[in-house]
DNA sequence: GGAATGACTGTCAGATCTGACAGTGGCAGG
DNA sequence: CCTGCCACTGTCAGATCTGACAGTCATTCC
């Protein structure tokens, strides 16, 4: 469908290595302009101290600056990931809140970028950013490249989530019992145990050994858990 | 940024009837060449029993067909949207396991088509189709007007979410207190509410009470379907 | 000052869940 | 035929939750 890049697309989905394919990115990032990218994933577990996991190419002393100020936590463009599905190009206005990041991000060659966010069906957030230190964006350009910078996301999101998710959600990887899916989604709904074996036709006793088999492979402390964990990562569609 | 149709798009954020909207996203998708279009969304509740609500503007018997005969849960398309955020053009390996459905909607005069999905931070799923009887899709209008038709879907979802949560979705209308973030999150995650008021340095009957409070405000049942919906609806962010 | 509101706390009975015990019956593969 | 595997069921003690009772304290608004 994209031949401009349908190699490059292929090799990107055959990588098992989460930083080749980041370099990958990166050489696309370029053919399509911009010396810099990054691309920032976060997983829908664990809820209490969510990660976010970020690969870029951006100048050392600025990655190391994000770091250790911990930039990710007040960095508008992760913010708008956070709410909005639209692409956000870096403006004056965007970064109002946080004057300092941006004259600092610019010092340090970051100056105009665009990021496109990504969410899938396992509840994975990614967002793609593309940058460079010379050069506006202007409407022209925008509208040029946005879809190539939409397909890349989504295949940099496929590529990376296809690897990353192995590591940091293990419970993504679990396959659910048609039976399991209907007690947890029942139990998820809010229903008892007795007025699950009344709807599903079992004994009381045969539903709470689904739910603790589910809570088992979720690796949850209770049925609560379970079941959210369940339906944030789409497991009960 | 999009001169192109900014006037359309003000009014589209401005319409307060989806039907008035669905009119205007089928005369944007006739710009686009297409003569007709579909917008549907599924929102992240209720779990059981989930709804799909669908506007188009396809050939009236092929709607009342496709009402009839339930497609909506074998339509390739959708199943695609449930899985995947890529846009996916019509193609007979698309639709090779339903040879009759694909058939028919031909016969109908729906040759030619295109979808995009589309994921929101509220967990709301919508998918953005256009479509046409005459003239194959080449790949290069695909690049050509993949931008548009992408940009479109997600203007679409924002537009169309913010009349339909209302009244598909109460619960997502609610706005919970930090502390009962808090207690809901960890509840998510697990905890106990003795193990809660550990954590938060509260008494177990506050946690308890702020659990409550939870439950009333998300009508649900108790405390698993609460924090279930709190997740799914992104409250716990 | 008084009213309203929201965050917080205590107690108790009955419902529900959790984790351990111990099984039955069907079905596929060696 | 035997073994392993899976779906299913029963019982029980102790932990936990739910829904009702009844309050305190600080802040905000009129």
């Amino acid at each position: 469908m994209k031949p401009w890049q349908d190699d490059q697309l292929q090799a990107l989905l055959h990588e098992d290595n989460e930083h080749r394919i980041f370099d990958r990115l990166a050489d696309l990032g370029r053919r399509l302009g911009f010396e810099y990218c990054a691309y920032g994933v976060r997983p829908p577990l664990p809820l209490t101290r969510q990660r976010i996991v970020m690969f870029n190419n951006y100048p050392p002393a600025w990655q190391q600056r994000y770091a250790r100020e911990n930039y990710l936590a007040i960095d508008p463009t992760v913010l708008h990931a956070l709410r909005s599905p639209l692409p956000v190009v870096w403006s004056d206005q965007l970064f109002s809140g946080e004057p300092p990041f941006w004259e600092e991000a610019r010092l340090h060659g970051l100056r105009y970028g665009w990021a496109q966010p990504c969410r899938d069906a396992a509840g994975t957030l990614g967002m793609f950013t593309v940058a460079r230190s010379q050069e506006a964006l202007g409407d022209q350009e925008l509208q040029e490249k946005s879809f190539r910078l939409s397909w890349l996301t989504q295949m940099a999101h496929i590529a990376m989530t296809r690897i990353l998710t192995r590591k940091m959600v293990p419970e993504a990887n679990v396959r659910l019992s048609a039976r399991e899916i209907s007690v947890i989604r029942w139990t998820a709904d809010g229903k008892t145990t007795a007025e699950i074996s009344e709807i599903m036709g079992l004994s009381v006793r045969t539903v709470t050994f689904h739910i603790g088999n589910v809570v088992r492979k979720l690796n949850a402390s209770n049925k609560t858990a379970a079941a959210v964990r369940a339906a944030v990562l789409g497991l009960l569609h």
